[in-house]
DNA sequence: GTCTATACGTCGATAGAC
DNA sequence: GTCTATCGACGTATAGAC
């Protein structure tokens, strides 16, 4: 992957976040990186191969992440790594808040493979979730009534913050990441 | 508002919910009602116009709904307020699920004085749920420490519903609905 | 009200000069 | 590696017959 490459999926990450993949011309890609639309085409093969690209590296950082993520964390101790998992979520999604938009909306402009591959990574990240509220569940420090609709529940919210998120705004992302995690938290505690 | 209209708008609510607005063609629609394109200029003024028309008639109708919901019960009890205005949302996110993934996700594909009066319209449904919030507050039967972050956490939480809600899965909409709103409650609660 | 025919712009992608 | 030129398909929208 070369300078020139990367400018280009900036640019198509930007693009698509803001007007969407199917709105986003390979002459819009082309005038954001300075280039004729026919010199794109010595990088990339395809404007579909572009939405591809990005929807799978970005969700697989996303994946690879929240499990390093809970690999850090001491054993059996399921509020610390829900904690972490929301933390981690947010913060990502507010750091890589252009590419997390497109992960977000433009599932649906895949088509076949690439299609059934995101799908299939999403439902792995969705498996990490539930695993944790039900390790926590058992251990009778989580309480709540079906583990796939709190997951949803969780991932909802957090993936939420990229829709509003500012890094001009009053709060850090960091204080942002934490109010998350202390609502998150609050959601599946017994009370 | 006529019958041919109404299934006109279905089409429109179905294809732009599936594929998104910019990737939906004036022929699909029509394709969909089975009528040659041209014909669908007698009942429409743009592709623009049908997506204008969409989004303000659903928001306007969650808006409006949830201040009915909020004027039919008894004042001074912020929690009731909160539960069924999560309740509401939820109810209408699963049985308007097309509309209301539509309007979450069309709003960048507006423009001009369209994206301007739904922007309005959203903001005016933020304030509904952060006045809630902050009565809740002031009461002292919600603990929080933005209200505005919690507010976009709550509504980001119950939108969520309409990306993975479906008609025939195992747990009713009401079931949703009440399961959310104890998830709710328990995220503001002072514990 | 519904159609056929079509105007005219833009799309993704390619050929081939430099 | 970047360009000009261009292809054929498809986009929205309109004109005008019936």
């Amino acid at each position: 992957m070369n300078e020139v490459e990367q400018t280009i999926i900036d640019a198509a990450i930007k693009l698509f976040s803001e007007k969407g993949y199917a709105a986003t011309s390979i002459r819009d890609i082309s005038k954001e990186v300075n280039m004729k639309s026919a010199s794109l085409y010595h990088y990339i093969e395809s404007k579909k191969d572009l939405l591809d690209l990005i929807m799978k590296r970005y969700l697989t950082e996303l994946v690879e992440g929240a499990k390093q993520t809970l690999n850090d964390l001491p054993v059996d101790e399921p509020e610390t790594e829900l904690k972490n998992l929301i933390k981690f979520h947010v913060e990502s999604h507010g750091k890589e808040k252009l590419a997390a938009l497109v992960v977000d909306t433009e599932y649906r402009s895949l088509e076949g493979e690439s299609r059934e591959e995101i799908r299939q990574l999403r439902k792995n990240y969705e498996k990490l979730w539930q695993e944790v509220l039900e390790r926590g569940k058992r251990k009778g420090v989580f309480d709540f009534k079906d583990a796939k609709i709190t997951s949803f529940a969780l991932i909802g919210l957090c993936t939420g913050v990229a829709h509003w998120y500012r890094d001009e705004g009053a709060l850090s992302l960091h204080e942002i990441a934490e109010q998350y995690a202390t609502l998150g938290l609050k959601m599946v505690r017994p009370h």
